[in-house]
DNA sequence: GTGATCCAATTCATCAGATGAACCAGACAT
DNA sequence: ATGTCTGGTTCATCTGATGAATTGGATCAC
């Protein structure tokens, strides 16, 4: 009988999936604070234009990321950030690539970078299949052919498909969870990509083209190495670019 | 009208819990195999004795963990490991705490430990409130108190605490995601914690008070150190009860 | 035969409504 | 004060129905 489902124009996700990204993106922007108690589950279903059971399997979803916790008669609250499954692509998104990126967690994605990446290269190096290295060369011609045309969001693009790649080469699933933080600073950048960066990518193309040789080469020290200069030279543009952004996305013109 | 609930003399946790775990139980276990389509939404709720509506919660909270993938008319399909939400307590726990643990998940996790817990470490010697170096100092004690009285498993959990405390005072949420890994670990260590790892307890002991010593006093690199030993130590229990274990877990008699 | 087009069956998506269970708070008795 | 009882609130769970999407095959034109 409900009337939803037309929002604004493009009927796009599901139901669900909109509802649950709405309901996501609201607790992660902080509308509801942590400890905060969610309105009662027909109130919810009212506001987010959906059945109950649609608001229970939304629900159910945060619940499993640890973002919500309810019971009964208490309701439904939103638990500490701590608990929350911060290496899920949508909590990551829901934090990140919000109107207002939440700055703290993105440094602290940048240093963890360091902590994890150089490791994770050296590994790479050491037990890269041939296929994985092959992914990885391909990520760099990518990198390589767009900095020559100047594509710098094709650059960006090409840049995460390395890193990515690289700790797919790692053989170790946690350290593959790493991943979506990768993705998600480098899916930032990524927006606010311009000409502006182009030097920079074309610097930073040398280190990239180290670690590839030292993987290439089965020369762990040597990736980790070249992997600790990439990520330096990356952390620049972010902290240029992302953290110390005066306002807001905003429209440059001339 | 459905007759579940009574399962086994204990009414336990809810319905939806118990199917969830179940069905996560099943999936981590390779019951249905990556690409592997699940029953329809009706037989899984025969099977598990539930209604549909709960069935479709769980298997909700499934996507979101990663685990399952859910179209119209092709139904509900197993994701590829790569993508499941790996440094979930719950997929962990199913993955790790079964009946057959995954050992090559837990070298991973040992693994990976060695990658960013002498870092954390560091970050903790360079920036732990006083609260969080009384915590540290609690958790030292506690072991020391078990070890000295040898009780095994308190001295394992207070170790637990010990390397939870120190990631929590990194104040960097992404290193702090890798807590329930070595939760995870710690975790099955307990279970299987025997008077014969009194020996290896009360030298590791050591390690852990140069790790506090260090993070007392603003030592990182010394820090750093301490714990690369400590992981070292923790590792050779590790291989010699878990991993090298030459049954599951037996009752040890005399 | 080969391909495009269309139809129908299957499966999930979503809603509505009802009843049960758990739980917290306050009234009440002692 | 303390413990017990009772009620109301909120989630838990089930049932049944209908809509939407997608796939696989049947049909038809060439």
């Amino acid at each position: 009988m409900s009337e939803a489902g037309h929002i604004a124009g493009a009927p796009r996700a599901s139901l669900l999936g909109t509802a649950l990204d709405n309901l996501g993106r609201q607790i992660a922007g902080a509308r509801y604070a942590e400890g905060d108690t969610l309105p009662i589950e027909p109130r919810l279903a009212e506001e987010l234009g959906v059945s109950r059971s649609t608001v229970r399997e939304a629900v159910r979803a945060l619940v499993a990321l640890g973002m919500l916790e309810v019971r009964t008669r208490t309701g439904t609250r939103v638990r500490p950030r701590r608990n929350w499954n911060i290496l899920n692509r949508d909590v990551l998104d829901w934090l990140i690539s919000d109107g207002s990126p939440d700055t703290g967690l993105l440094a602290a994605i940048d240093e963890a970078r360091e902590v994890f990446e150089p490791k994770a290269a050296a590994f790479a190096a050491e037990r890269a299949s041939d296929a994985e290295i092959a992914a990885i060369a391909q990520a760099y011609d990518d990198m390589r052919d767009a900095a020559r045309t100047g594509d710098i969001g094709a650059a960006v693009i090409a840049d995460r498909a390395f890193h990515l790649a690289i700790l797919a080469a790692t053989a170790n699933p946690i350290l593959e969870a790493f991943d979506t933080a990768i993705d998600a600073v480098l899916g930032l950048l990524f927006k606010v990509a311009t000409a502006d960066h182009e030097q920079s990518f074309r610097e930073n193309l040398a280190n990239h083209g180290r670690i590839l040789d030292a993987i290439r080469n089965r020369q762990p020290d040597a990736a980790r190495d070249a992997m600790i200069d990439t990520i330096h030279y990356t952390r620049g543009n972010l902290r240029k670019h992302v953290l110390e952004a005066p306002r807001p996305v905003e429209e440059v013109r001339s």
